[in-house]
DNA sequence: CTGAGGGATGTGAGCGATAACAGCTGGGCC
DNA sequence: GGCCCAGCTGTTATCGCTCACATCCCTCAG
C-alpha cells in the first residue's frame, strides 16, 4: 500500500494520471467508478498510473457534483456511559466502509441544543443522522427537525413517533420484576432511573405492571440519576425501610452502588433482600454477588439503527415501526428465593 | 431558528441570496466571511435574504476551493471501553464548533487494517487524525503515515517518537506500589494488561522500578486482558500462592474480578490482601471495599490531544514532546498497613 | 478643480470531479 | 461494399463556492 500525503502540497488530480496514462479525465473517472465499458487494458494502464502518482480522488469535488458526501451523522449526550458507547461503536462497525460517522455531542439536552447540532450537521451536508437520545425533552425537540432530513432515534423508547430502534424495556422490567415475585417475594422496590429518560419511565412501567398484574403491593419507585452514587444513596434510604425483600434497579450501575450500602449495613445480598439490575454491563457478572440482570445488547441496537437510517437514505422510505428488540434476563446469584 | 431540509430538491444556492437581496453572489460570499468591508445595511439585506430562503452553503463547494474540510478523524479500537470512551468525549467537546470529528475503528490492530483506515481519512480529506492506540503494533504502525499528515496519538505511553498525549502510567504506577510498601507489606503482586499495550509495559515498569527501590522480592507479574474475567481467573491463582499480602491491579476491572475471586476463597480485601487498581472509573468507588487506585483523567487527555493536533495543523508545527499528564493516587478501602 | 486613494461592490476564472453527449472505431449482416 | 449498432473514448458543461482583479464612487488634500 502506498500512503500519499494529505497533500498541502498540490496533490495529482484526475487531469495528471489521465496525461499519464495517455487518456482523458473522463476515462479516468470511469476507472474509477467501475464503470463497464473501458478496455481491460486501458483499465491497467489507468490504474498503473493511480499508484505511480498516488493520486486519491478529491471528496469535495465529487460530492460538489453527486451531491453525495458519504458521512453520517450521529448525536449523543454523554458517550462515556457504557450504552451510548456501545451503540455508537455499534453504530461506527455497522457504517464502515460505506459511511463515514461524525459525532456529535451537546453540552446540554435543550432544545437549542439539540437543533444546533442537527443545523451543524447538516451544514456539513451528512447524509442522515442518528441521534443516540434516551431523554424526553431531546426526543420531543427532533420532531422539529424537517421531515426530509433521514433521522433515526435509537434508544429513546418505543413510543415515539420517529423513526426509531429501542429495546423493550417496559418487557424486561417486567420479566425482572416477575421473576422476583416468583421467587415468593411479597412485592419487589423500584430504584428507578431519572424521570426525564424514556428507558426510566418504560422500566418503571414494566415494573409496575408487574407488580398489579400479581396483586402485589404497589410501592413508590425511588429515582436516582443512573451513577452508582445515587444508587448508594438510595439504598441507605431503602435500608432504613421495614421489610424489603427484593428490589429491582433500572441499571447495573445504581445496583452497584445499593449492593455496598446495604452490605455497609450488615444486610445480606441475595440471603436478606434479592436485587436484579439492568443492562449486564461487562461486570456486573462480578459483582459481590454476581448481579442477576436484564441484557440489552446495544451494539446490535446501534447496528439495527444505522440500517434503518441507510434504508431510509437509499430508499426515501417512510419511516416503518421499529420492532423492539426483546431484552433477555441473565440469572446470577444476587436474587433467590424468599427466605431461603 | 429556522432549520431547513438536508434539500434532495434542490437547494438554494448562493446566487439565489444575491439575487433576492439584490446584490453580486460575491457579496454573499464576503457577508459569509465576515468579510469587513461590507456597508451594514447591505449586511443586513443579504442576511435577511439568508434566513428567507433558509440558505446553507455547500460545504463542498466551499472546501473544494479553500482545501479545508474542518473534519479530523480519529481512530479507535474499541470505544465501548471507559477509558477510549471518555478520551473520544473529550476530543469532541474540545473539537466543537471549529471542527467535525470522524470516527472510525479498524476491526482489527494489524498494519493494514491502521494503514487502510487511515487511507480512508485521507480520502474524505481530513484535515489531520488522532489515534487512541494503546496497543504497541498499532503505534509502530503510525511511523509509517507520511510526516505531512498531521498526526497525534493519544494514550500511547510516552517512549513513542509520534506526537503524542499520554499520562505517566510509570509514575502512577510506582506511586501505588510505594504506598502499599509504604504499608508494610512486604512485597506487592502485579496484575498487569496485555503485554502489548504500552500502557500496560509502562504500569509494570512503575511497579517493578518501585520494588527494586525498595529492596523488596521481584516477583512474576500476571498478565490478564484487562477484563473482569480475566482479574477473576488470576485472582483465583493468586489465592492459591502463599504470602500474598498485597496486590497492584493494571485497571481497574480486573481488581474487580480480582475481589470478586478472593472473596470467594474467603479471603478478605482488605484484612488479608490489600489490593490497589489503575483508572478510578466511576463504579470503584462503590466497590467492596471501595477501591483505591490511581486516577487518569482521559477527558483531559483528549482534549489535550485535540490541542496538539489543532496546533500542528495551524501552524505546521513540529511535534513538541507531549508532556505526561500525572495521575493522582486515589485512597480508599481496599488497602490497609499490613497485618492490621 | 483635479487627482489620488480607499471603501464598497461586481466580474470572471477556476477548484476537481461527474454527467451528457458526441465521435470514432470495428464487426456483423444484407 | 455499405450500413448499423455497440463498445470505447473524448469534449464540454456544470456543480457552488472563493479568489484575484476590475470598477465605481466618494472623500479629501493640494
Amino acid at each position: 500500500m502506498a500512503l500519499t500525503g494529505s497533500g498541502r502540497a498540490s496533490r495529482p488530480t484526475m487531469e495528471d494520471v489521465a496525461r499519464l496514462a495517455g487518456v482523458s479525465h473522463q476515462t479516468v473517472s470511469r476507472v474509477l467508478n467501475e464503470h463497464p465499458n473501458v478496455r481491460p487494458q486501458t483499465r491497467e494502464n489507468v490504474l498503473a498510473s493511480i499508484r505511480a502518482l498516488g493520486y486519491r480522488p478529491n471528496a469535495a469535488a465529487r460530492s460538489l457534483v453527486t451531491k453525495r458526501t458519504n458521512v453520517l451523522g450521529v448525536i449523543s449526550f454523554d458517550t462515556t456511559f457504557y450504552g451510548p458507547a456501545s451503540m455508537l461503536y455499534g453504530i461506527e462497525q455497522a457504517a464502515c466502509p460505506d459511511y463515514f460517522v461524525s459525532v456529535a455531542s451537546p453540552q446540554a439536552v435543550d432544545r437549542r441544543s439539540v437543533l444546533d447540532t442537527v443545523d451543524r450537521f447538516l451544514g456539513q451536508a451528512v447524509e442522515g443522522i442518528i441521534v443516540i437520545a434516551p431523554q424526553v425533552p431531546a426526543v420531543a425537540v427532533l420532531s422539529e427537525v424537517p421531515a426530509d432530513v433521514p433521522l433515526v432515534a435509537v434508544g429513546c423508547g418505543t413510543r415515539t413517533p420517529l423513526a426509531s430502534v429501542a429495546i423493550d424495556n417496559a418487557a424486561g422490567a417486567l420479566a425482572a420484576t416477575r421473576y422476583l415475585l416468583d421467587l415468593g417475594h411479597e412485592t419487589v422496590h423500584h430504584v428507578a432511573g431519572p424521570a426525564s429518560w424514556l428507558d426510566a419511565q418504560e422500566r418503571l412501567d414494566g415494573w409496575s405492571q408487574a407488580l398489579r398484574a400479581a396483586g402485589a403491593p404497589q410501592l413508590e419507585p425511588l429515582h436516582g440519576d443512573w451513577s452508582a452514587r445515587s444508587g448508594y444513596e438510595l439504598g441507605s434510604q431503602l435500608s432504613q425501610l421495614p421489610g424489603v425483600t427484593a428490589v429491582f434497579c433500572a441499571n447495573d450501575q445504581m445496583a452497584l452502588g445499593l449492593l455496598r450500602a446495604l452490605s455497609e449495613r450488615g444486610i445480606r445480598v441475595p440471603e436478606d433482600v434479592s436485587l436484579v439490575g439492568f443492562d449486564d454491563i461487562p461486570e456486573s457478572a462480578f459483582f459481590l454477588p454476581p448481579l442477576t440482570t436484564v441484557r440489552q445488547d446495544f451494539g446490535e441496537l446501534g447496528r439495527r439503527a444505522l440500517r434503518l437510517l441507510v434504508d431510509r437514505i437509499t430508499s426515501h422510505q417512510e419511516p416503518r415501526p421499529g420492532i423492539p428488540v426483546a431484552p433477555e434476563l441473565i440469572v446470577r446469584a444476587s436474587a433467590t428465593r424468599r427466605g431461603r
